[in-house]
DNA sequence: AGTTTTTGGTAAAACGATTTATTAGAGACA
DNA sequence: TGTCTCTAATAAATCGTTTTACCAAAAACT
């Protein structure tokens, strides 16, 4: 039978259905040679030392003519080794994880990891039923962005912004102290005494850390934390409707004030619009200072004046702690992981004026 | 030997280590059960039908206390179904992009399906990697996000905003000669004459067409389009940078105008600043007519008019479509499925005045 | 010439499920 | 009594790899 090829003995791998990838099983049987030999060779060991090159060399053209493809899943199963991450977050469309997510990408992808991806929307449950989800596809770590974890499974976690105290998992956490500092210290520098805030929402895990920074950041700097002047996001959305609708509660409590710290750049926008609504011109009336510096910062109008979470950097980071703990079980992680802001200073602060007071009580 | 259970014959799979799952051999064993009998019952087959209740109550309640979770990867292997598909997007961090992503997630989560998503930025090497990338993850399908899909591989792809007439790709496109009328229409019925216009970046799937439909309109509403007043977004940021730069080209050009359609609400907000920066109000100086709908155009200052594609819808739709062909090999996907746009009127479009032109001209 | 080492491989046992036969015993039926 | 069907399971093959253990022939060494 000329031009045709001999095949080796033993029972010749049935041929599969057309556009299959093609099995190394069949591979081997194309070339007369084992499976065996061909893993061995695909992969580089150690042990095809024995192996002349010539073979390596048919081996590896026949693998590339026949667009050989190993079985991910196959290859999984027996190495025990999937490659791939979890990662949670709140919420895909907004500023603060999808910059998270960015980082993370950037680092996993050139690891050769990929990630799966799963938001909950703040909702208990799948707050709870995710990261088991995630673990059932055999993640090998997981990363929870600004997401409380809660269950123990026995593979590594990174947290970003997580401030959980827990045993074997790295916090990556901005510094929020000096964040905290950054802020009041510019409003202050600008002649501001009157600070209004807003805080997060309770169930944000920077919520309550911040908070405290703010406190003693305000103590130090002598400025006051007056309650009428402190404020709480309420609700789910991640639209800036819940700070527009906490900077009107501001506004109604009829307590002036010149300067308002909110929680990120989303409520900011949103107070801005609530001052905007009540006659108040930003920053002629009031200066605000976000936070996070979120992409659309630079572009509103004002320009928001913010505090920079380094958030591609910090999911970097705690993609690659990840890594580093999968790749070498024994690694003690640090408990914490410090970043520092920055203060990014736009249009949306400017030096009072005297006739501020008045203007903001009139709101 | 009372308390103690008896083992049935045959080798005893050895124990685990801490901490890892137990597997069905184990569950089995320690049962007194084959593996079969376990699977059988596990997975309500058909085929169980003869075991008696009580003996299914002791699996189920064995499962449960010793935690057993099927291996995914294992379960894969065998069935040759993953359950995962996988998604190409531009970036993750912007509006658009997340918007789709979370109308996907959405549809899959609730269909017990996971999702890798991958964004090439734009890059021609991701464009044409990551899609054969996730194959040999094993996806069953492919979702692909305003990113031009070139690639011939054996699973079914959805493709958003793709416009491509590739056989067996099923393309989820807006009515964009609709979107086109919605937004010049608009402009027009409030006096606009000298509409300016910018254009997607050469790599955005939706230019071209979205291009041809408002010179269809615009000839249908006998408004010029004015080659001095059309100018395009260039490069690759998803920042309202680029939106910026166009419009700054468009002022220089001398030429007058008191309208503007962009591409997107991005590049909306970049133009907004431009103007603003050249002394020109919005929407008192030109009215400004985004694209996409996307959360923060409800929230920038002016509020932006503008067109919106049902974004979360679409992803919706491309996971339905992708699910059901996947589920059912043979089930012929539409070529195209079009959803209708809305126009979504707010602070950025005004009645023209006399005023306008010099003003624009002094620009 | 006899022993050891190297060369060039292969067979078979995993990995953890699912699925296709197969089987032993009990009842039903003629 | 013999055959047939039903019950309650199990053994073994399979998915596509990797890995361990083994082997025969040739080369090198004593």
């Amino acid at each position: 039978m000329p031009g045709k090829k001999r095949k080796s003995g033993g029972s010749a791998p049935r041929p599969r259905a057309q556009g299959q990838p093609v099995s190394l099983k069949q591979l081997a049987s194309s070339l007369g040679l084992s499976p065996t030999t061909l893993s061995l060779v695909l992969n580089h060991s150690e042990k095809a030392r024995s192996i002349p090159q010539e073979t390596k060399d048919r081996i590896f053209e026949a693998a590339r003519g026949l667009n050989y493809r190993p079985n991910y899943f196959a290859r999984s199963l027996r190495s025990q080794r999937t490659f791939s991450v979890g990662v949670l977050i709140p919420e895909l469309s907004d500023g603060y994880s999808a910059l998270v997510l960015t980082g993370i990408e950037d680092y996993l992808m050139q690891s050769g990891y990929i990630y799966l991806v799963a938001s909950h929307r703040h909702k208990e449950k799948s707050i709870e039923d995710y990261p088991r989800m995630l673990y059932d596809r055999s993640v090998e770590g997981l990363i929870a962005v600004d997401t409380p974890y809660e269950q123990e499974l026995p593979i590594p976690v990174v947290t970003v912004s997580g401030h959980k105290n827990r045993s074997g998992v790295t916090n990556i956490i901005l510094n929020h102290e000096s964040a905290a500092e950054l802020g009041l210290r510019h409003l202050v520098d600008l002649g501001h005494k009157k600070i209004a805030f807003i805080k997060g929402q309770s169930f944000s895990s920077d919520t309550e850390v911040r908070w405290e920074a703010i406190r003693h950041a305000a103590k130090q700097l002598n400025i006051p934390t007056n309650p009428k002047l402190v404020t709480q996001m309420e609700g789910v959305s991640a639209s800036p409707q819940v700070g527009h609708e906490a900077a009107r509660k501001l506004l109604q409590s009829g307590e002036p004030f010149t300067g308002l710290f909110a929680f990120n750049d989303i409520c900011a926008i949103g107070a801005i619009r609530a001052f905007r609504e009540a006659g108040l011109r930003v920053p002629e009336d009031v200066s605000v200072v976000g936070f996070d510096d979120i992409y659309e910062a630079a572009y509103h109008i004002p320009a928001l004046t913010t505090i920079r979470q380094p958030l591609q950097r910090m999911g970097a980071l705690a993609a690659e702690m990840l890594a580093k703990k999968i790749a070498e079980p024994g690694y003690e992680m640090p408990e914490f992981l410090q970043v520092e802001p920055e203060l990014i200073e736009r249009e949306s602060t400017a030096q009072v004026n005297s006739r501020q007071n008045i203007a903001a009580r009139n709101a």
